[in-house]
DNA sequence: GCGATTCTGGACTTGCGGGTCCAAAATCTG
DNA sequence: CAGATTTTGGACCCGCAAGTCCAGAATCGC
């Protein structure tokens, strides 16, 4: 009834496979027959292990890039308790998305999978990222170092949207430019300069 | 040679009713098919006014909307000279975003045809938008509402991002407010409050 | 009016890609 | 070792949608 240790491995070398595919390549349409080139397996397989076909496979592959997105960002996004440590963090978003090039996974897979288990995905990985943002701008406010007057639930909702922005333009653009832009503007917005 | 009256109106007839059944329905993909029976014409029809095919027809589409969007935004995005009318434009810009619901027919426009050519066209609507506003920040510093040493490109591509970001969280989550979030926090930027 | 051109309709071809199926190989269980 | 179960490979099916083609209707230019 369960998966084999040999199962589990196969499983994630599918997922794995085709989650790199999703880096390499831009957006586009991905195949099964590709996944299953590059994964070194076969159509049988793939249905094996995920009945419900090409959209369970890609809803698997999407947690799995959801749960990366954030853990990308530690330990920035889980301390943001000076200017210094949002600078930090500012880099460390920069940074990811200007290595990870115009190709956005996430992205690629949503517009591939339109269920409201897609959204689900999404969405939920929002909610945790506003909820990082959120307590890290209480903190600061905690301490005096952004006035209290300020509502700290609205600037994470800020400043979630203006990340994805920021990605959304690189896309088109190429340039991180526009990321930046909103980051340190929002972060000018936190100190009220 | 040319196109007689006729035809150009029946290849208006063709691009609208593509745009209208991307408002219409969510994003998915859109066939030549339901464009065909949605417009009343023929697959010879669209080949014949599109010689490249569904990329060519979906590209016109797309410059279609895009010039839609900035249209929707005016006047309110040629005249902001005065809190008052940057407030008009955020209330412009939610109610057009709002009404659109969940599809967002550029967004399902450029997953459908990744060209360089679908790039160039989002590429110039963000460059003309941020154009109108970056004008308007400038207006503001001219008129001393705004102080000075505020980096007006920046500012510009902030929003511009910002609003982005806000309507792709829109399409997962189905709600204006991390649009309205982002909004109200970088015109509280440049108020400097 | 009457050739030339453009417009229209729809039947047809083609390729691609998701999904099915089954038999053989490997692995587990006792 | 023997039988059950899981894993693997790949041939095959099927529907969908892009694109082709051509013949007939409408329209234009003179």
């Amino acid at each position: 009834m369960g998966l084999t240790a040999k199962g589990q491995a196969t499983r994630q070398r599918i997922i794995e496979g085709a989650s790199g595919y999703l880096l390499g390549c831009g957006d586009g349409e991905v195949t099964l027959d590709e996944i299953r080139a590059i994964s070194g397996t076969s159509k049988g397989q793939i249905f094996h292990y995920f009945p419900g076909g090409k959209e369970e496979l890609l809803l698997a592959v999407a947690e799995h890039e959801s749960a990366r997105v954030l853990a990308d960002q530690q330990p920035h996004l889980g301390a943001l308790t000076s200017w210094a440590a949002w600078e930090r963090w500012r880099d460390a978003v920069v940074a990811r998305y200007r290595a990870q090039g115009r190709s956005c996974p996430l992205n690629a897979l949503m517009s591939q999978v339109a269920t409201p288990g897609a959204e689900a995905v999404i969405a939920r990985l929002l909610h945790q990222w506003q909820a990082h943002v959120r307590a890290g701008i209480e903190d600061m406010q905690a301490s005096g170092q952004v006035r209290p007057a300020l509502d700290a639930g609205q600037a994470a909702a800020a400043f979630v949207a203006g990340i994805q922005g920021g990605v959304v333009v690189q896309r088109s653009t190429g340039s991180t430019a526009h990321l930046e832009a909103t980051l340190d503007a929002l972060i000018g917005y936190l100190r009220g300069s």
